[in-house]
DNA sequence: CCACAGGGCGGCA
DNA sequence: TGCCGCCCTGTG
């Protein structure tokens, strides 16, 4: 592990706590001096913004480039506006509060074997307690990482890979407290492990066979496939149905239960670019109790 | 004690 | 297809 930094100067559409707070990562924590601290694939990130630049300190691996890292990572090569211009229509009051409300989210490229499990561990639960589970996870079959870039020296523990994880058994993931999400997060990690699945090669197809292929691991639907697409295998066309966006569509846009007319209406809708349409209502709909 | 939380599954009409 | 009860566990 190695001590790195990497300063942006010029860029826009850029808010830490929009970017963070916006439901996509779980492993992200607020410091009080304001900036976030962040346990990802290669190690430990703290980013903070002072006048303007964008900050990155990392303690990561050593074979690891920290400034592609983090421009990857970030999404720094995506041009927002040009996104935002191509999902509002000059009619659609809702979307434009609710970019204005988020023009400072950024979809994060994490790592898909840590998407997959944390979404499959999100089914019917509460964001504390996803995180929780997840901290549970990596101090149990994680590395451990020690890092001063928040100010403070402590120890991390990164998501165990697939090799880690299956050396766990079911009692052992119950101590996790997964509740009745162990036995797919148990089944997940093994095809995963065994190569029954390939997340790389999933990947890198089109979006709409990519999602086959999750749908067929179990504990993996629609609104969970559609996370993993949208958060790690850079599918901006996924647009996740959860009941916030169920509740904003129905009242804004569609009224159906329906979660497949749901999800047509928002690919004729928004288009490419649907995956952004859904971060930014979905931010503006849990922060504003009456949207 | 009860409802409900960023869903999914299996059984049933 | 569409609907519904159930799945752990913590919290109000």
């Amino acid at each position: 592990m190695k001590y790195t930094e990497y300063t942006l100067t010029d860029i826009k559409n850029f808010d830490l706590k929009e970017t963070f707070e916006c439901g996509q990562c779980f492993r992200w924590k607020k410091e009080e001096n304001g900036s976030y601290t962040g346990i990802v694939e290669c190690g430990v990130i703290n980013a903070s913004i002072i006048n303007d630049k964008v900050v990155f300190k990392g303690t990561c691996k050593d074979d690891v480039d920290f400034e592609s890292f983090c421009r990857n990572y970030f999404d720094l090569e995506e041009d927002y506006n040009k996104i935002q211009k191509s999902i509002l229509k000059e009619d659609d009051k809702t979307l434009k509060k609710a970019v204005e409300f988020g023009k400072g989210i950024r979809i994060l490229n994490q790592n898909s074997w840590e998407m997959l499990i944390s979404f499959i561990i999100s089914a019917a639960n509460n964001i504390p307690r996803i995180s929780k589970t997840i901290d549970n996870i990596s101090s149990s079959f994680g590395k451990c990482v020690r890092s001063d870039v928040s100010g403070i020296m402590k120890e991390y523990f990164l998501f165990p890979t697939p090799d880690e994880l299956s050396k766990a058994t079911m009692e052992d993931l119950r101590k996790c407290n997964l509740g009745f999400r162990d036995k797919y997060v148990f089944e997940a990690t093994r095809k995963v492990f065994l190569e029954e699945v390939n997340l790389d090669n999933i990947k890198k197809m089109d979006y709409k066979n990519a999602k086959k292929e999750l749908l067929c691991i179990s504990g993996v639907g629609s609104k969970v496939a559609d996370c993993i697409l949208l958060f790690s295998m850079c599918k901006k066309e996924a647009f996740p149905v959860d009941t916030w966006i169920k509740q904003i569509m129905n009242k804004v846009y569609v009224d159906s239960k329906n979660v497949k007319k749901i999800e047509e209406y928002a690919q004729n809708r928004f288009g490419i670019f649907s995956g952004v349409a859904q971060q930014y209502l979905f931010y503006y709909a849990r922060e504003n109790i009456d949207f």
